[in-house]
RNA sequence: GACCCCGUAGCUCAGCCGGUAGAGCAUCUGACUUUUAAUCAGGGUGUCGCGAGUUCAAAUCUCGCCGGGGUCACCA
């Protein structure tokens, strides 16, 4: 009878992992167990290879040795052509089948695709003008066991490529460039207010009341302690502290921030937030610099102040139009709020213009409601709306010669809110008015009333600086800056359910 | 939480007015060998998300559940 071949055919997926894990045994039969191998000296980067080597003509060889690592991502004729990726580039490494050395030629029957591999060898271009390693020497640094996605399509399903974030990220051209602009903007920033004084501060995740914001907290417990701890909503108060103390007169926290709400493509349950303060400005100071750092920002990802989202140009570049939050409601409904005092009759005013509000809801809250309903989304271009309602802003001090409103704007770009900011309240007896006041409100029946942060009142009774202070989307702001109409897009592992097993 | 859409091979997808599952990539065998999604010939691929129902017969129709996406609600 015929021998059977004893290679392993890879009849199904779970044949294909078999064989690989064989590949694996042969490899480390004949040259070693690649997992013992703990470093491999590269000099050069791909993209460095590829610079540096630019010069060289079709066809042409330089004298010169590299060594290159990365991931193999394809093996064309029969090893002959191996493309590798690393974090900066693919390049392209070559082996002469006919020519290398039977050590050689059994290494590359063992390297598969997704497999990290090591290049050492002389640079030359290619005829057909592609920059290349002949390969001297190559090494097997990892095994990959699970084949990579499909070489050409990529991952193209969402859950997928949020579940399995490595595997987009080596498929997904698009994804690596994402996230490392999410990051490079995050140290844009950071960067920025370093250069302008600010100390960056790190405050309590674990809040023992969820204050400085109203949103649903996530609760958990604290075992040594017998007591319920809350991820915090906001930094706000905590970083108020550290300013009133002396710390520094300018603080900033980028951080993580937790709300226990719905998900859309706009809102993850955590999500980064910049909050900076500074002692002895007001919000006007906060508007130049919010201009200041989303500006600073364009120009370090696309090196214009023009941003292309959706199909559409957003300009960056300051100062941007500011608006009365009133005022605009005027301008789009034909509505003035201004000529409207009795809380009622806001309700009917907003009624007539097809925006249902609840009852109970005070004059600040139906302008909100409205706002949000029928201009919010037209704000497309950077626009800070100023003046809000005070009833809104328990945390801003209000205009002294008018009463109800707030010494406060929020920063709108494609209909989202990308900033909030304030003179902030430093009267001790108001702000425990303004809690009180806060506290009364039931938002909705399954809502807790409200705790008074008797701590931040305490703080704000031994002296707060008058201060500006500013609260800005990080997430959303890199959405905005990388054409990304999720915010999952932008986090590199977005909130997701268990996969059932 | 409500409504709409989606879930087929490891990946990208076709099949869906019911008739018993298919292509490309990947993988295997062979040929070829300076390719660029290499090419050519051949082989194998699956709880058709899970469960139930209707039916002689279900990937296909119905219901429930799970997971995902979207719209809304919620979210200063």
């Amino acid at each position: 009878m015929l021998m059977t071949d004893t290679s392993p055919q890879a009849a199904t997926p779970q044949d294909e992992k078999a064989r690989r894990v064989v590949q694996l045994e042969k490899l480390t039969t004949a040259f070693g167990d690649p997992f013992d191998i703990t470093r491999f000296d590269k000099t050069h980067a791909a993209a460095a290879v590829k610079e540096q080597f630019a010069p060289l003509a079709n066809g042409e060889k330089s004298e010169s040795r590299v060594s290159v690592a990365g991931r193999v991502m394809a093996i064309r004729n029969d090893g002959m052509f191996i493309v590798i990726l690393d974090d900066t580039d693919r390049l392209q490494i070559f082996h002469d089948i006919k020519q290398c050395s039977e050590e050689q030629s059994a290494l590359l029957k063992l390297v598969d695709l997704g497999d990290i591999v090591g290049v050492t060898g002389l640079v030359r271009r290619t005829p057909r003008g592609e920059i290349t390693v002949d390969a001297e020497r190559m090494v097997i640094l990892s095994k990959a066991l699970e084949p990579p996605p499909e070489k050409f399509h990529g991952l193209k399903d969402v859950e997928s490529r949020f579940r399995h974030r490595e595997q987009d990220l080596v498929a997904t051209p698009r994804t690596r460039e994402t996230l490392r602009a999410r990051y490079r903007m995050v140290a844009a920033i950071r960067q920025f207010l370093y250069d302008r004084g600010f100390l960056e501060v790190e405050t309590p995740m674990l809040h023992t009341l969820a204050g400085g914001a109203i949103a649903k907290p996530f609760v958990t417990h604290h075992n040594a302690l017998d007591m319920p701890l809350y991820m915090r909503i906001a930094p706000e108060l905590h970083l108020k502290r550290l300013v009133i103390g002396g710390l520094s007169e300018k603080v900033f926290e980028i951080n993580r921030c937790f709300r226990n709400e719905g998900l859309s493509p706009r809102h993850n349950p955590e999500f980064t937030s910049l909050e900076l303060y500074q002692a002895y400005v007001d919000f006007t100071a906060m508007l130049d610099i919010t201009e200041a750092i989303v500006h600073h920002v364009a120009m370090t990802l696309h090196g214009s102040g023009k941003v292309m989202f959706d199909g559409r140009e957003i300009d960056f570049t300051p100062p941007w139009p500011r608006k009365g939050m009133v005022d605009l409601i005027h301008e789009h409904t034909g509505v003035d709020f201004y000529k409207i005092t009795d809380p009622a009759e806001a309700r009917a005013a907003a009624k007539s213009i097809g925006v249902d509000t609840m009852p109970g809801l005070g004059w600040g809250q139906v302008v909100e409601a409205v706002f949000g309903d029928r201009v919010e989304d037209k704000l497309i271009q950077p626009t800070h709306v100023v003046d809000l309602p005070k009833e809104i802003s328990p945390l801003a001090k209000a205009w002294p010669d008018r009463p109800h409103v707030a010494q406060r704007f929020e920063t709108y770009v494609n209909g989202w809110e990308i900033a909030n900011a304030f003179s902030e309240l430093n009267n001790p007896r108001e702000q425990r008015a303004r809690f009180m006041e806060q506290a009364e409100q039931k938002r909705g029946p399954d809502d807790p009333p409200h705790p008074i942060d008797e701590d931040f009142i305490s703080a704000l009774s031994f002296g707060m600086p008058p201060m500006g202070g500013l609260g800005m989307g990080i997430d959303r702001l890199g959405m905005l800056m990388t054409d990304s109409k999720s915010i999952r897009e932008v986090i590199a592992f977005p909130t997701m359910r268990p996969d059932h097993e």
